[in-house]
DNA sequence: GTCTATAACGAGATAGAC
DNA sequence: GTCTATCTCGTTATAGAC
């Protein structure tokens, strides 16, 4: 009983893995918005009712690569935080940040099947929440700890956004100064804006030197939610 | 003569303006990368191959689509701009990052259409390269005018970075100190990241109070680059 | 000259019968 | 699970209308 139910198990983890393998593949050719289910069988020489054994809809095929993607990011940046864990808040940060962009170049599709356009017809499910919230969480972190080793202060805010500040804050990261969780919000959503701009192109003939001035800018994020070296 | 060319003329302008009308429709509700030739002559009408006289690919469509997006969104920056010509650079700054903002908001199938993922199997020719200038050049041209009037200096930069930060000023920004090009280079990139993040879905049950919230992280991202109220 | 329609190609996806 | 008939697509050649 016991080995046929774990070669049951392992057959089937080792199909869903094939499956997902062959998906990510076709995305990176044609993109999210063609993948079918159709092809991932053929690909794979089998039929495409026998896919619904193991994902019983496009959907939820898609969203199961959206699982990975996310966790495979907030797995990098959680690797990177925790490499640099005897080092300065700025140092980690900085160490984060670099990670989540060597993670975007090695897979720019899965970046963006998870921060890029969304696919038409298809809305994420909540189960996609809690990886789609590690990076975000390491980031909290780190600043976490800066903050009760330094006592960080952040940048006034105005009296529009005091209260969406602190409720924000209260959310995400309570214990934090609301001008520093807004910041906080603020440089997570510039830090993709950077990455999302090398890998999509925007920065063609624009920025040749990547890397140092990635590096100069994710810096300049932090002290501007008052980290300081 | 002159009525009947005009005539000729107007007729084709109407016809390519009908095109374009009918394959951004076609954008918002399939996704770029399902964008067919076929399908927006049927709706028009028409019968594929009569396109071929207005478009004589459907990468050229695709183009075209991509260039009236810039030049739309650079247009409503440049207004922004203009309106506010009189005020202090700041508050310029302000008011084209939310001319940007709105803009997205407004049409976001063209935002994807132009800073979100590319298009797979397409690569944009060099002809779009103007129209994709154009909200940066207006960024550029108001803190221009602060350095000429106040004199920015910017935050130092790393020795890493310091060859490429004159490279890049002296390219699109001759005049401004390397420091200050270098930073609004990457003010300009974060300020999408900031519009993405928001357009795409990212700030669900995160930001609420999107409009401060923007208000406040473009104003501090141009206390960065040094300006100041 | 300028346009539209017909027909066809090769390639690929799809639906349904078997 | 397989096979086939029928769809889609981008694109071109050709012929004819204005």
């Amino acid at each position: 009983m016991r080995t046929a139910q774990g070669a049951r198990a392992r057959a089937r983890t080792e199909i869903t893995a094939a499956i997902k393998d062959e998906a990510r593949r076709q995305l990176a050719a044609e993109g999210a918005a063609k993948l079918s289910l159709r092809a991932v069988a053929r690909a794979l020489g089998m039929v495409s009712s026998a896919l619904y054994r193991y994902f019983p809809s496009r959907d939820d095929l898609l969203t199961a690569l959206i699982i990975d993607a996310y966790d495979s990011v907030g797995e990098a940046a959680e690797a990177a935080n925790a490499a640099a864990s005897g080092a300065e808040p700025l140092e980690r940060w900085t160490a984060v940040c670099e990670a989540v962009r060597r993670w975007a170049l090695a897979h720019p599709h899965e970046y963006a099947l998870i921060y890029g356009t969304p696919v038409p017809g298809y809305t994420a499910p909540m189960t996609t929440v809690p990886a789609a919230a590690r990076v975000g969480l390491v980031l909290i972190g780190i600043v976490r700890d800066a903050h009760e080793r330094d006592g960080l202060t952040g940048p006034p805010l105005p009296a529009e956004l005091r209260a969406e500040a602190e409720r924000m804050t209260a959310d995400l990261a309570p214990g934090l100064p609301p001008e520093v969780g807004a910041a906080l919000v603020a440089a997570w959503a510039q830090l993709f804006g950077l990455v999302g701009f090398e890998l999509f192109g925007q920065f063609n003939r624009v920025v040749e030197e990547r890397e140092p001035f990635f590096r100069h800018a994710v810096v300049r994020l932090a002290h501007g939610i008052g980290l300081e070296a």
